[in-house]
DNA sequence: ATGTTATATGCTCTAAATCGCATAAAGGGT
DNA sequence: ACCCTTTATGCGATTTAGAGCATATAACAT
C-alpha cells in the first residue's frame, strides 16, 4: 500500500502510523534506530527541518520505502489535510 | 512512473534525472526553487544530511511526489547499507 | 587547441538541527 | 480519582547544514 506524503506533516503521520502498526513506542523505535525519542516526536509532528538521513534511518527501522513519482496524475485530496 | 529511492544517493540521482528531463540546469533550478546551485549539486550527489524541507522544495519545483510504501517483500536493508 | 557553460569543491559565517537530560503534558487502564 | 506509560516540550551544549562568494573542474561545443 502506497501513500503520498506531500508535506513533512503528512510524512510524519505516515511514520507514526507505521510505528504503531508495528506495536512500537517512540522510545522503542529510538532504541532501534539510534535516534532520540524527542526527535521522533518532532518528526512525527511534522518537523520540516529534519535531516534526510533521519528519515532514512526511520524508514529502515520501520521497513518503509521512499518512492518518487512524477506528479502527472490528478491531485488527490489528502485525508491528513482535513484535520 | 514510480521509482524507489533507498538511499540519499539514489534520491539524488532521481532528482537529477527529473531536472534534466525538464531541460533545467542546476542554476536554473536554483532560481526556481530559491536554493543555491552548490546545494543542488550536493543533493544530487547524495548528501545525506540534506534537510527534508530542501527535498520538498525541489520536489515541488520539479513536479515530483514523495510516496511511502511498506516494504512488504524484499530483503530488509541494513542501516549501514544506506550510506 | 580555445572558449563557454555546467557542475563540483573549498572556505567562513550564521542559523538551525540534534544531542542529552529533565520535565511537563497527555493518554490508557484499573 | 489514581497510577503508569507514552508523548511533547524546554534548555544548554555540540554538531552540522546552508548561505554567500570564489574558484576549480568537467563537459561540450567550435
Amino acid at each position: 500500500m502506497t501513500q503520498v506524503a506531500r508535506s513533512p506533516k503528512q510524512l510524519g503521520n505516515l511514520i507514526q502510523r507505521a510505528r504503531r502498526q508495528k506495536g512500537l513506542t517512540q522510545t522503542e523505535l529510538a532504541g532501534l534506530s539510534g535516534l532520540r525519542q524527542e526527535l521522533i516526536s518532532k518528526i512525527e509532528g511534522g518537523h520540516d527541518g529534519t535531516k534526510l538521513s533521519s528519515i532514512y534511518i526511520l524508514f529502515a527501522a520501520l521497513g518503509l520505502d521512499l518512492l518518487v513519482d512524477s506528479r502527472s496524475h490528478g491531485a488527490a485530496v489528502e485525508i491528513e489535510d482535513i484535520f
